[in-house]
DNA sequence: TCTAAGGTTTGATAAATATCAAGCAGCAAT
DNA sequence: ATTGCTGCTTGATATTTATCAAACCTTAGA
């Protein structure tokens, strides 16, 4: 498979302005696979060989140390991952598994360096995504250093309100068990933080979430774009 | 006072490959200002208008949520802040205040943005710079989640006589309270976290760490270039 | 439909971390 | 040397968070 059979690729922001002949260099090392639910497609400390794009389905990024291990974020459709490691040539920093069937893009990451250094598109389009993946895990440290768990369940679910359009009600989009460690607490932690948060009119069935009082959780979360608005 | 005055400016790697009338665009705009301690350089939201490199003394990066801040860094001589805004046009993440008298470079967030967009050795050279600072803040998180506060501990001091040379003796270069505040910790903990290393061969007097035992120390902090590495 | 497996929840308990209050030590200005 | 300021430390206590064990769901597969 051909990555020009994936027009969403082409118009992801990363590859927008880079020059047709250059594109094709991309296109032709570039490689569509699918994998099944959780398998591990990278791990931390290995050489960085591809810049990956999620097409379809979730990946999820997580890090290890002394047995220990925690969610870092979930990729979904048209996110892009490895994109530092593979611009420094440098060994990964964190592992990725799929969470379910998912298709990815592989590109090498010799390619990607190789028209990085020739394309000045190319060039301001990656400056531009690693200055806001920057930006994003600065927002989440300040979240974790900041926040209490229940500060930060309060104000993962006012985010996701928004996502889902402000509905009163919607789907939490991953297990409960990895948006805990994502969160930074334990997944019985998490089940407690949801209950402490009924006062303030959140109820949980299952993956459902229905807010009752959007006014009462805000004054808890009291979310901000300098921590909580990933576009800022 | 020049930009040229400076030539240490000149040598970094930031600015190492840029074309000799680009520099001089940089040159023009740029301010050098010396500052007394405890100076609020920056403020968290305001908009990005220039980019700062720290040519003497100490800038402390933090950042506050609900009445409570949290250490994020501290910057040093040839260290540079606010890239990441910088290019985006986005409002600052993080204050900035002296904690010495210090000097530093301004470079107008305007002149930095239009010579990356016409000069592909600076372009290059932030992409280097800000890949390096996203690794470094995944490490921080990594850091953070996976650790405790004492094994936090453990894998600074063992990271800062790597620093000092390897020399079993070493001065602390931040304050204790602004330490804890970095490794995420109250200041009365970090104190417990002291007492609790001296099994380990650590012995703090003041700014003074010696480390008498370093193969205890280590065995505890398990240290991994894919966290506690800078450069890895 | 039944079963097994894995995720989730609950309760009891333990560990980690924070808070509060007091005393102590270093240091700069007088 | 004395004073006052600030940061550091210590002890007592409270809060937050994690761990452990058990029960409960949900769901995929036999």
């Amino acid at each position: 498979m051909k990555l020009s059979d994936i027009p969403e690729i082409q118009s992801l922001p990363l590859f927008r302005d880079v020059e047709d002949g250059n594109l094709d260099v991309l296109m032709r090392g570039a490689y569509v696979q699918n994998f099944p639910p959780r398998i591990e497609l990278i791990t931390e400390g290995e050489p960085s060989d591809f810049l990956h794009i999620v097409i379809e389905g979730t990946v999820e990024m997580f890090a290890s140390w002394n047995g220990r291990d925690t969610t870092m974020a979930t990729v979904k459709s048209l996110g892009t991952f490895i994109l530092a490691a593979t611009i420094r040539d440098a060994p990964y920093l964190m592992s990725a598994r799929t969470l379910e069937k998912s298709r990815l893009v592989l590109l090498p990451s010799e390619d990607v360096r190789s028209v990085f250094q020739k394309d000045s598109g190319f060039a301001h389009a990656i400056v531009a995504e690693l200055a806001q993946c920057y930006r994003s895990v600065i927002k989440n440290t300040k979240n974790l250093k900041l926040r209490t768990s229940i500060e930060r369940l309060a104000n993962y679910l006012v985010r996701k309100q928004i996502g889902a359009g402000g509905a009163s009600s919607f789907e939490l989009d991953i297990e409960k068990r990895r948006l805990a460690s994502y969160l930074g607490m334990t997944p019985e932690n998490l089940s407690r933080a949801i209950k402490a948060l009924q006062p303030y009119g959140v109820t949980v069935d299952g993956a459902r979430v229905t807010i009752t009082n959007p006014k009462d959780l805000l004054d808890l979360a009291k979310p901000t774009p300098l921590i909580d608005d990933p576009a800022h």
